[in-house]
DNA sequence: CGCATAATTGATGGTTATCAAGACCAGTGG
DNA sequence: CCACTGGTCTTGATAACCATCAATTATGCG
């Protein structure tokens, strides 16, 4: 196998922060031995429930969300290939969140375990990993921050962002058109609004010339005055990570 | 120095999920070498600077905190004694955000490439550190939904007992009044609520016989309760390392 | 005591939830 | 080929909740 050749989403999302060496990635193919094929709506694990494995996702999109009291539910997470999915509850003895697919999608699990031993074996990779975490943090508090203080046009063009630079980082050509496999029930209960107000937001923002849409995909026409325009900051851009040797 | 004295909050923090050895113990302090003393409303560092050093509180409450582009700003996240800070710019070249202290504090800086070094002197201790984050990031979810779904009594509610739990963690006597040296406006930029609101939200529990106050300090009269009529639940009640060997 | 900061209270208006009805679409079976 | 179905999206009307503004009271500190 070259270095150069690219052994899965995970080994390549981990390759667009940091070189890894061989060895590395020999040891990463651990966390994709085995393999789960899930079908739209497939549950992968419910809240509540026993929390053991965790997962890398392979292919599909994903999405990680929580019932409230009344019924509501709140999206939490939408997840893509090259995603590890279960790490917010890897201290917790049952699951705080529900997994779930949302078209095919192919997963890898692992144990938790797995991880301990990667800190051993190759701590620079599981202090990658680690930190990529943080950064998944920075992003949230941004996603936060729109759902607290901004209107809800403003929110869902966020996510559109988000979603076009999250993307970004394994498919480096895809430009600022992507394919939306959401409803606008499940934008909505993303962002914290409801469907209509989902509905009014996206055609007020292709009114306004900044959205197009076409079949299943959307495309932002202008990211950089888009985000300018509602303070959006492309996290996945201005990377550091010098101090990982 | 004997395996039960406790050499700082830090550390006693990490001891709360798992037994450190001495020579783990030993490694840490380095983390706490040297000391900056802040007062109420010093900035430690500023959103838009380089990101450098980490810091472990010592003491006093610090609180994270971001503006937006019409000049409104949001409260990220509170950090006690024994929390670590600045993590979420791990990766970034530049801070996401800027801390401040919300009263009189010490904090210890310390260079992100320690973290790397623990990676490898004691993987342990490192991978506890990454599942705190883990942890914090669970409990920012359940924040999340309460500020994109509930309403402004519920969010009040919910950072009370957030807030309770945590320093629960710290202090296991400390019950459920805790001193609260946070005014109503940065409550309200915590939440994604006005000033008015939150007084307003704070005067209805009151009202409502859930919270009591007196000074500066607040004390939810029965926890258990006040939780379930919202949906909260306790994140760090029900913990599980056993894969942390 | 006087000043600055913080909390409270009431009035008004804007944003979004909620409800309800209709349009559109793809797939299905007669 | 066409009705039927379920899902999704759109549109309009109403109402609830909270932001905002403004005035007043309370608290804390020199």
């Amino acid at each position: 196998m070259s270095e150069r050749e690219i052994v899965s989403c995970f080994v390549s999302k981990l390759q667009h922060f940091l070189n890894l060496t061989i060895q590395e990635q020999e040891i990463l193919a651990v966390f994709e031995k085995s393999e789960l094929i899930l079908k739209r709506g497939d549950v992968l694990f419910q809240e509540g429930s026993d929390a053991e494995d965790l997962f890398v996702v392979k292919s599909g999109w994903m999405y990680s969300l929580r019932y409230t009291e009344d019924g509501k539910r709140q999206i939490m997470q939408i997840r893509h290939p090259g995603d590890l999915c279960g790490m917010h509850d890897l201290m917790l003895r049952k699951r705080s969140h529900t997994l779930v697919a949302l078209e095919s999608c192919v997963v890898c699990p692992f144990p938790r375990s797995a991880l301990m031993d990667l800190a051993r074996t190759a701590p620079r990779v599981a202090m990658l990993i680690s930190a990529i975490g943080t950064l998944d943090q920075a992003v949230l508090f941004d996603l936060l921050q729109a759902i607290a203080r901004s209107s809800a046009r403003d929110r869902v063009l966020h996510l559109l962002l988000q979603l076009i630079h999250r993307l970004g980082i394994s498919n480096v050509k895809l430009g600022s058109t992507i394919r939306l496999p959401m409803n606008q029930t499940l934008i909505g209960d993303l962002l914290g609004l409801s469907n209509v107000s989902v509905s009014k937001s996206i055609g007020l923002l292709e009114q306004e010339g900044i959205i197009r849409r076409s079949g299943g995909s959307v495309t932002v026409l202008d990211c950089e005055k888009a985000g300018n325009s509602i303070g959006y900051t492309n996290r996945y851009a201005d990377m550091e990570i010098t101090w990982l040797r």
